[in-house]
DNA sequence: TTAGGTGCAAAACCTTTGCCATCCC
DNA sequence: GGGATGGCAAAGGTTTTGCACCTAA
C-alpha cells in the first residue's frame, strides 16, 4: 500500500514550486534546508516512483547508455520502450519548426532532436508490453 | 595535426557498418574481435572525437545530470547549448505526427518528445556562444 | 501490527583522465 | 623526432541498492 511520507510530499512541492527541471541532487539541497537527514538515495527513490506513477517526468530522453549515430545529419529517432532499441525514423526534419519557435520565444535555435516511444514491430507480436529485454 | 590511426579508422567504420545506434560498450566489443588489445578508453575517446568532426553524432539527449520536470503533461523543450538551462516551450504537442509516424513504420507510437537547441535570450545577449556557463 | 519507506553507506555503472609507451607524419 | 594517440588502470560522478531501523495506516 503506498503511504505518504513527509519526504516524499516534500519532493513533490519541491518539484512542484520550480520551473527550473531540477537535477535530483538540486531537490537534494532544497529539502535539506528543511529536512536535515533526508538522503539523496530517497530523493532518487521518490523522483522514480513519481514518474512512474505520472506525477512528474524526466526530461532526458536517456537510456543506460550513451548511443551513437553514425549518420551525422540530423533524423528522428524512434525508440522501443520494451527492446530499448532505437530505429531510424525516415522524413524530412522539420526545419521550419524551428524558425516558428524561435519567433514565438526568442530563442535562437539551431536544431531540434525528436524521439518516438512506443513498441517496435517485433515486441508489438511478442505482446510483453510491460516487460523489458 | 590529425592523425589516423588503425583504431580510429576501426571505430568509425563499426559505427558505419550497423544502424543499431551502438553503445561505446558494443562497439568496443565488436572491435575487440579483430583487435584484442584496444581500450575502451580509446573508444569513448574517439568516439567523442569523431562526433566533434561531424561524421557522428549522439543520440540520447543527455546532459550531464538526468533533470526532472514537475509537468508531467507532454509539452517541448529548448536547452541552452551555453548555459544547459532547459526551458519549457509552449504550444500544442502535435499528436498527429504520432499517427502519421505510426502508419508509416509500423511501429505503436504513443507520444513524442522534442528538444530544441540553441542560445537563450540571455546567453545570445552575454555573446559567448563556444563557452558553457 | 506490519508492510512500505527512510537513512546510511557501499556498490554499481558508465565515462573520463593521468601517465607513459607507442605510432604516425 | 616529436607531438598525437593508445593502453591501462585509477579516478570521477551519478544513480542504485542492501540492510537495519522507523513510521504511517
Amino acid at each position: 500500500m503506498i503511504r505518504r511520507t513527509r519526504q516524499r510530499e516534500a519532493i513533490l512541492a519541491a518539484l512542484r514550486a520550480t520551473d527550473s527541471h531540477p537535477t535530483a541532487d538540486w531537490i537534494y539541497d532544497q529539502i535539506r534546508r528543511v529536512m536535515p537527514t533526508i538522503s539523496l538515495g530517497t530523493v532518487y527513490r521518490n523522483l522514480r516512483f513519481l514518474c512512474e506513477c505520472g506525477k512528474a517526468q524526466e526530461i532526458d530522453m536517456t537510456g543506460a547508455h550513451t548511443r551513437f549515430d553514425g549518420n551525422p545529419e540530423n533524423h528522428y529517432h524512434f525508440r522501443c520502450d520494451n527492446c530499448g532499441r532505437v530505429f531510424d525514423v525516415g522524413g524530412v526534419v522539420d526545419k521550419e519548426l524551428d524558425e516558428r519557435v524561435a519567433r514565438e520565444t526568442g530563442f535562437q535555435i539551431s536544431h531540434h532532436r525528436l524521439e518516438f516511444r512506443g513498441l517496435c514491430r517485433g515486441c508489438q507480436r511478442a505482446g510483453n508490453p510491460e516487460g523489458r529485454a
